[in-house]
DNA sequence: CATGAATGAGATTTCATTCAT
DNA sequence: AATGAATGAAATCTCATTCAT
């Protein structure tokens, strides 16, 4: 038990540094000698807990990616109105980018460049799921517009993370005020009326 | 007269090898080697044109920066209508994408990774001037919301790019319908009322 | 500990295979692949060793600078009178010029050009001092001529490369006559009377 | 003829630039390129003068040589004495070397370096001619020890390239009473009594 | 479980040289 | 005579990965 524990905490430190080195320079920048030493093992080392410098970089992403869904669906409640529950959610996800900026500064380089397996993009996509199924609803009670739910995303979601990466290269900076008109915009875009 | 052709047309094939080895795999798959294999001529000939690969790559982006700004104000009338000019840009900026699908694919890739020089972004940015302008006449003519135009940005314009990469991927055809849906849920995000 | 001998051993023979290469062709012969090759390594090990090739010549030149320095005062004795003193080094590092001709060449080579940066020049110069303290001695003595050191290093000691160069090429073959007459010469350059 | 005017400026300038960046980082760091640039010609022009970079710097070393026994038996008057004129060479020499660092230094690392070619080298070599008749006359007459003219030149004339490089690197300047002296210390080691 | 040492393959970049003009 | 463009070969250095311990 004390080993297993042990190797949970190299794993995490390995994630971490591969986390803060891509950020800082993208995947190339990120080799496994850096990543060791910044985690405090040797080079071999990793793999023990990861295949290849490729399954490193997969994990990573589920991982992180699983933690913004469990931060996003925190507060989801189905028996709650749409809106209601939209905006919770939006806002999760919202404070989530603001408070883990590594994580989603990660995030959203993984979505657009093409460093992350597709099966692993599918599987991450896959815990958008409660949102896909909120917007189901929103459409049948006639709230959302009827469109492709990646319509949905493109317009509601995905602008934060063009506005985290404004923030973090410290070319807008992100108040409450503007949380909430970034909210309203992305409303406005989905919803009827 | 020959000479200088011969050299153009090195540069430009050298700068196409790079972008199509970029959207495979990434800037670290885009060595040399396979840039210059790809554009028919020795690696040592890259540096006649390129000082260093990151040269190499600011410059592309820069090129497809300035190809994407001039289709999508070269209709643009500052003497017509706010929403008529916002319509003709966004379709034009849509069109592009649709277009050429590898340059959209790149600078999606650009504007989330640390492969660009920040000067680099920063003079790509200039080229979107006109929008800016077009934004700040919109706000004055109570046309549109009173918000930063990074925010504007991030609503009518960024989402064009998900867009683009989940059709790449298969995933999201984009047909004239949904392009008409996406233009309404760009200027419904960021339009008055 | 087998570890570190081996590690040793590994230092020693890329040392030694630089020192050859340098000596036979000059620092731009001695490429990274040859050396490695010479020692048996991966071009790749070397650089566990050393951090750069400039870094390889400078630890180079020190290793041997200090094994030329050690042998030369072996035997030197503060209490000693003064010529007897610089006799025996004169003669300690004419012996292991002779000796030593690989290294012997690769000093006088290091002395003239440009290849080993001038901090670790400096540090190579220190390892001299005793000789330095003795000429000191031999002036307040009456013995040596009160000139700066450099004048005396420059016709007792400099002149013993020029005689090694030349027997290495074979032109003027160094026997005990002509070691003896070479000290002469060194003498009276910088004694009084 | 003004076109061969025109050449042998053109010679001169590779020739002077060669020697230039010699001296500023040795032979590897003297490329074709650097060579051509700083000279205002292409690097093709180059291969007009000279057949390869080994003859290119074969020559500068000849060129050098020759303008430094021009200068060192300009004065040489086979009828005066021979402590007189072996005074006037050494101090043509020494005045050379002061005057013409550059070329100072770099026949310093030529002598030194396996950068020349031992044949150019010999060559080289026969200029001294004229120094060497000296020396014999001096042995005949029982002024000069009756040593090889290898101890006579690595003790009189070689321990001048020492000292330039002290000055050079701003060790040990030369003034009028150090050039004294130093001529002093020249005649003590090859004169008789 | 953990590692330091080692490496083959490959990255970026430079160089001496040639050739068409 | 002169050159700018081009290049194959090679230089320095890095990397993901393995293996003996």
């Amino acid at each position: 038990m004390a080993l297993l524990q042990k190797s949970i905490d190299k794993r995490t430190a390995l994630l971490k540094a591969t986390l803060c080195l891509v950020n800082s320079g993208g995947v190339q920048s990120a080799s496994m000698a850096k990543v060791a030493k910044m985690a405090n093992v040797s080079p071999a080392t990793i793999y023990l807990y990861f295949d290849s410098k490729q399954d490193l970089v997969n994990q990573l992403y589920l991982d992180v990616k699983t933690s913004f869904a469990a931060s996003a669906f925190k507060e989801y409640c189905p028996k709650a109105e749409v809106k209601t529950n939209f905006e919770k959610i939006w806002l999760a996800m919202a404070t989530y980018k603001l408070t883990n900026k590594e994580e989603a500064s990660f995030l959203s380089q993984s979505d657009n460049t093409p460093m992350i397996d597709e099966a692993t993009r599918q599987e991450g996509l896959k815990q958008m799921q409660p949102l896909f199924d909120l917007w189901t609803q929103g459409q049948k009670e006639g709230l959302i517009k009827d469109i492709s739910p990646y319509l949905l995303y493109a317009y509601s979601i995905y602008p934060i993370a063009f506005l985290m990466n404004m923030e973090c290269r410290g070319i807008c900076p992100l108040d409450k005020k503007v949380i909430a008109k970034a909210f309203e915009a992305a409303w406005d875009s989905i919803s009827l009326k």
